[in-house]
DNA sequence: AAGCATTCTGGAAACGTTTACATTCCACGC
DNA sequence: GCGTGGAATGTAAACGTTTCCAGAATGCTT
């Protein structure tokens, strides 16, 4: 038995010729450990998990694509718990979970906190996925949605507009307001004496279009405008395109999130581009950390991720080819956020199994 | 400890003061049954395994949402492996997953009978995801392609669209053949006479593009394009759009799948609806019948999940009005599929804790 | 009052692994 | 020849539940 166990196992105090043999018996009965005694005595389950909100969408699968593959990556298992309405919900998800993962990945609206407090153990390793409001003793990985907003704008007003209108997303969404303001911080600094127009609208397409009727019926047009996310910059194309606007000859366009719609429309949308995946994978990396760290050593560190601008047609590059798909590479301007303090690179730990 | 036991688990043969002590006790201390341990006695994880393919966009996540929602309200945990490029990292996925879920749902093009003989434990419940090729002792779920695909083609006569194009997807895929064959079956049927124009495609929206442009060039337009899914039929209106055709006025255009963006093109696109996340759900209740069955009397059923058509604007419903999205009800048909005569509703088992 | 059925409780085995510890075996140096 | 040390292997405890079974307590029947 214990000899199985350490042959299987891959320890170095076995014989060679023991081990051969163990393996060939092992395979040729399809033997497989029951991971539940294993993880009874071993106190590990080799499984992280993953509590998302209801989401919808290229963004939901690009998260659990990058989250995945780093896991498994390093002999992990992922295991999922998506679609939480509210926070009760929310807490009898992560209830559920707790003897079953090593550490979790937390993305939610509700996880402020209080929450946090009140419902995950002190000692399991956690990695929160939100911009995070307020303190809390969880480490976080975010976008850096004002950094991105900030080079965008900044690419907008060197390009040569002046007038530019901000559609939001919705009030009270954290991602929206920060976006929000790292255009007002650009416009602040670049342009201080323009008075920044601001239309309302909730990240959801139909929003986007509402928002661009009202800017095309406007007598005193902007030259361009910078929608919160991609959805509500195609709403906006849409409703600019029908008015008989031209983009970007008549008005340019902006988005955020680079959905891979977004460089399908005509023209292709410019917009900054959120590495989603590679968030997953570097939250999952950092978690992997903080457990083989035994929890305990659980610094508190906030770590942007750095988003890029991708400069396609609607904003008025090669705005003098009928741009197709095909013949469309994109513009790529890698943008370095400047990190938090004590923002830091977490080094990839070495994996444990295989 | 027998007694604990008991209480927390809601058995009936004990005291009701016990139990409310036991409960009290529990809360306090925050107690978490080990599922470890549980696992261990009861042979029973409580996790269902799914084994997806690389997928990318809204697909993967409806089918994971549907999953996840059918999970949870049964009390079942979800375990994901996706992205898995070949049929040997399929096979790993599958091994490191054995003795962790009480199911298996698999959707893998590798998934075909030989592989599943030789990887999968005979008493191990699965369902498959696939559109089935050759046969295999497990039951499957999926799409009625065909159906579908027969559906839109013959609204399509109806409407009095004759000369019919075809944008088919890549070669050797399933779906993509399926969803040919029913276009050829409707064809075939209403007009015997006709001719069919086929382009193929990739499922891409950059190959819709391509199709757009080499149809849009043709000396004798057709009155209607088909396109094998909606990312080839957007690509495709771009190129319409760009040609200066106005669709549905100059040529017709009509997808499959029904993804989001589909209601908010301009105009908005004709398609053929799939409720991914009902598949998903669907899958799972299966499963956790098969399972409650002792995983013994799986009975091979496919069963097959009927499409609706949702008409808008760009096959010619509606088209006297500039559709908003906000303004733009969609029009959706419901088309019973015949399901193969073993097909059957699986009902819904008790959930079994809590 | 004794026997019996019923309800509840507690003791202990069992699940399949890992690992601390004990044992065996062999080679080596004294 | 004997102790010492190291490598390989075996023994048994431990992990935290569930469940079988025995036993205690209670009420009911005869």
């Amino acid at each position: 038995m214990a000899t199985v166990s350490r042959a299987l196992n891959g320890r170095d105090n076995v014989a060679a010729e023991v081990r051969a043999h163990v393996q060939a018996v092992a395979t040729r009965l399809r033997y497989v450990p029951h991971s539940a005694a294993r993880s009874l005595i071993t106190r590990r389950t080799q499984t992280i998990g993953a509590l998302l909100p209801d989401m919808h969408g290229e963004f939901f699968s690009e998260l659990i694509r990058g989250i995945d593959k780093a896991a498994r990556a390093q002999g992990y298992h992922l295991l999922l718990s998506s679609s939480h309405g509210d926070a009760d919900e929310t807490a009898a998800a992560l209830q559920a979970m707790l003897g079953r993962v090593d550490g979790l990945l937390i993305m939610s609206p509700h996880a402020d906190p209080g929450f946090i407090e009140q419902h995950l153990p002190e000692d399991l390793p956690a990695i929160l996925l939100n911009p995070v409001r307020g303190h809390t003793r969880l480490s976080a990985l975010a976008v850096d949605n004002r950094a991105g907003a900030y080079a965008m704008t900044q690419h907008l007003v060197h390009r040569g507009y002046r007038e530019i209108v901000l559609i939001t997303g919705p009030k009270g969404n954290l991602d929206s307001e920060e976006r929000l303001q790292g255009c007002l911080d650009a416009l602040h600094d670049l342009l201080p004496e323009a008075v920044p127009q601001i239309v309302s609208g909730d990240f959801s397409e139909e929003s986007g279009y509402r928002a661009g009727s009202l800017i095309a019926r406007q007598s005193a047009r902007p030259q361009a405008i910078f929608a919160a996310n991609d959805s509500m910059a195609i709403g906006c194309l849409f409703a600019l395109t029908e008015a008989g606007l031209r983009v970007p000859d008549d008005i340019a366009l902006a988005g955020f999130d680079d959905i891979p719609t977004a460089r399908f429309t005509q023209p292709p949308l410019t917009t900054v581009r959120v590495r989603i995946a590679d968030l997953g994978g570097r939250a999952l990396d950092q978690l992997l950390a903080a457990i083989a760290n035994g929890g305990s050593a659980q610094q508190h560190s906030v770590q942007m991720l750095a988003p890029e601008l991708v400069l396609r047609a609607s904003c008025g590059m090669h705005s003098h080819a009928a741009a197709a798909p095909t013949h469309n590479p994109d513009t790529v301007s890698k943008k370095r956020a400047q990190a938090g303090p004590d923002a830091r690179r977490t080094p990839h730990p070495a994996p444990k199994h295989r």
